[in-house]
DNA sequence: TGGCGGCGTTAACAAAAGATAATTTAGCAG
DNA sequence: CTGCTAAATTATCTTTTGTTAACGCCGCCA
């Protein structure tokens, strides 16, 4: 059973060739935190530059809109990073709240000791330039959905992606996700029951 | 009247100190590059791993759907990078064209060489990651507009934050990009005329 | 300058989504 | 096992969007 401390070093070795054995310094400034189903790791308005590499479990990030409904943004689970993108790139008070929706196992680091130890470890750069493309790839893939797609495509597609996830989340943040109702949602399944089993 | 170099050289010496002087193996190694209107940068299937920086015009990026119809995913205007995504971080062939919409002046670097680069003088690394944390908020924050706000509001919003652009493109790409048809634009602007020209 | 073609608008109808509320289902605590 | 609560489904009605097609406007080019 790999640790995230093992992920991170293969990653780091894959990437820039660095061994297990350099790494200490990286691994020394990292924390592990335990947060329980419905935690928030993140609340709004709040200023920290954690950065948090996802072990185990799933984080919701979403924000309250006006009308005081909610809007989940994006879905993490292990193998991610998870982090207030307003306050690590635009140092803003994050307008989103992460919370956990399962037990959730993290392996965290401020981005701020994060900068200082590339500053004299630049061997670790490409592990931050693989996730910022990787959240990049990510986040215009989901873009591109929304531009080419259709909710109900959106949600077979997602369906067949990611089945597993869409399982372990509540309905109601898939739907959001999609940028729908649930009740729309319970639509859209209830059509794909009925007619075409059949798709993408 | 700046230049595409002395924007990229202020922007180096603001994020990483790194004098003018001191640029010249990085601006060595770009090309200018002009395009004229409804020329194509990118086209699909291409592999390039071309990369650049828009002194002058605005860009469309845009697929095909399966019905034929074209999608936009997004404009990208002076001051901005330019490059395929599908291309520099998954190494695939474009799923997109990239095609100018007005004349457009670019100055461009091959990604490979860029990278070849930064091995050597690590100190514009601060340049990569400025970039890509800026596409990365660009893109999240768009992503947010398609799950917290209806069609029309992000019309509204966009129209308020970039009424320039609005105003340069046609508006079914800006349709497009919003996520709808272009006759349901038309209706979202008839609207906005006859009702409510107050707000957001 | 006359015609052609693309773009935006409008119209008419079908399909889908939003809002609200009632009902059923399901997960969890005691 | 029972009961409570939240989630999902269903129903009804309204609003918005998609689809297709027609029409007018304008720019461009022969």
């Amino acid at each position: 059973m790999g640790t995230s401390i093992d992920t991170l070093q293969e990653l780091l070795f894959d990437l820039a060739g660095v061994l297990p054995a350099d790494t200490a310094p990286l691994f020394a400034m990292t924390t592990p935190v335990l947060l329980e189903t419905n935690e928030a790791y993140i609340r709004e308005e709040e200023n920290s530059r954690r950065l948090a590499f996802i072990e185990q479990g799933v984080i919701r990030a979403y924000t309250i809109k006006e009308n005081g409904d909610e809007a989940t943004l994006l879905l993490r689970w292990e193998g991610q990073f998870i982090a207030s993108h307003d306050t690590i790139i635009n140092r803003q008070p994050s307008r989103f709240i992460y919370r956990a929706l399962e037990p959730v196992k993290l392996l965290q680091i401020d981005y701020d000791v994060l900068e200082e130890i590339l500053k004299t470890h630049p061997e670790y750069e490409p592990l931050r330039n693989f996730f910022l493309m990787k959240m990049l790839a990510e986040s215009l893939k989901m873009l591109e959905s929304f531009v080419t797609q259709s909710p109900e495509e959106r949600y077979r597609e997602l369906l067949a992606e990611r089945f597993d996830l869409v399982n372990r989340v509540p309905d109601k943040y898939i739907a959001s996700m999609l940028g729908i109702t649930p009740v729309s949602l319970s639509r859209i399944r209830k059509r794909m029951h009925t007619k075409g089993k059949t798709s993408t």
